[in-house]
DNA sequence: AAAATACATTATCAGTTGCTTAACAATTAC
DNA sequence: GTAATTGTTAAGCAACTGATAATGTATTTT
């Protein structure tokens, strides 16, 4: 079930720690990135939108709490699953981490397998409810929760139809759909509407995007590249 | 209707214990339930269908680990929350706490007020309404405690469906709501009412706010933006 | 307890938008 | 060149939402 290897952000500014979870997480088969510093991590999870981060609390620049206060008004990463690792085991930093939006708090000295559990356990809470909506091809980002369309920043209004349409598309660039296959995914199978329905809604999306960013595929059906 | 406050089961052989979360989570709204051993706790989780558990490891019966295993078998309570409580605080014991199912897994002596605010943040990632603080977007601040909303400094006088539907679209601010999900969550599965209602709210909220903050997605939902 | 008030819901109708179709034009394949 | 397929356009229809008033329902005041 799992397509592609989950990508997680540590930040720590000690390097034998990002060594060591790091080494442990990519043996379990994620996709592991680094920051050494507040600022450092921000940046980075902008960029990645990794699948889940590790943060700790006594960094230079930003703290992991302020790191993660600073992600939850973010709008691509307001619901990304965060830990904080901490030496400090008082409670009131404690407290004000999980209520800066972090789904957990592990204090150190830290088992490999212990954070390895607790990752995992994230996923699976995560995964079940909110797969990833986002998705980002070259310069067009769809975002099925808010149901919008963006390309190079600028927004576009697609009505539902056109949406799941070019949502269908996307879910697989390059990748041709056919007709049959889209009437039944976009339609349902028990749908009955004439040929020319499909070819309107994609002359749609078309004249909205400006860009062309859909083939045809005499005969076949059609698909999505930039 | 008072918003429900969430059911939260704790299992445990030490009624001390028992005793002074029950107090606490109860003070902070919750309504509690107890349970005095494994097979106790299963019975009364099936009949109560509580938002969240909170599991001892050690009890009579059966212990915490194998309650949850055989809770996420169930249909109905494969999906509810579960804390482990122990006094162990030995690795293994740990790691097969997490992969029998559980969410979390906190170590005693338990600090309360940490406890709750792994209950929060377990809620805060489970369901779309729990933070009960305040929200703020852009010049908006909506206060779930106060049970007020404020735009650009001035008070807006919300009745309590018109706050509570409010309150669900800024919980995510983008993020399009269902009109069916918005029917579950803000007048409860069981209740059904005609299809004009949310429109009718909607459209009140509108005129209180003047500013157009809702947007309507033809066929799908509502959301907040500005 | 009755009246007044505020709130929630329903019904109805109007307005709008989106979906589909049909007819025809353009393109491609053979 | 002809047949098959897709593109284009406009128009009708269906679905959905918005607006308003009226009816229920709950809460507060007197």
């Amino acid at each position: 079930m799992e397509l592609e290897s989950k990508k997680i952000l540590i930040a720590d500014d000690e390097s034998d720690i990002l060594e060591i979870i790091g080494f442990n997480l990519e043996k379990e088969g994620f996709t592991v990135y680094t920051a050494t510093d507040g600022n450092d991590a921000i940046n980075k999870a902008q960029k990645l939108l990794p699948d889940l981060l590790i943060l700790d609390v006594m960094m230079p620049h930003k703290t992991g709490i302020e790191v993660c206060t600073l992600l939850r008004q973010h709008p691509k990463l307001n619901e990304v699953p965060i830990i904080l690792l901490t030496a400090l085991s008082d409670e009131q930093t404690h407290i004000k981490g999980l209520e800066s939006g972090a789904d957990d708090y592990v204090t150190k000295p830290i088992s490999t397998k212990v954070l390895i559990s607790r990752v995992k356990s994230l996923f699976r809470r995560t995964n079940v409810l909110s797969s990833n909506s986002i998705i980002e091809i070259g310069s067009f980002t769809i975002d099925t929760d808010k149901f919008t369309v963006t390309y190079k920043n600028e927004n576009i209004t697609l009505a539902k139809k056109e949406f799941e349409l070019l949502r269908l598309l996307a879910s697989k660039p390059g990748r041709v759909f056919l007709r049959d296959e889209i009437l039944n995914i976009v339609w349902g199978s028990d749908v009955i509407v004439g040929d020319r329905t499909i070819d309107v809604h994609i002359r749609k999306i078309r004249q909205k995007m400006k860009v062309d960013c859909i083939t045809t595929v005499k005969g076949v059906g059609y698909k999505f590249e930039e």
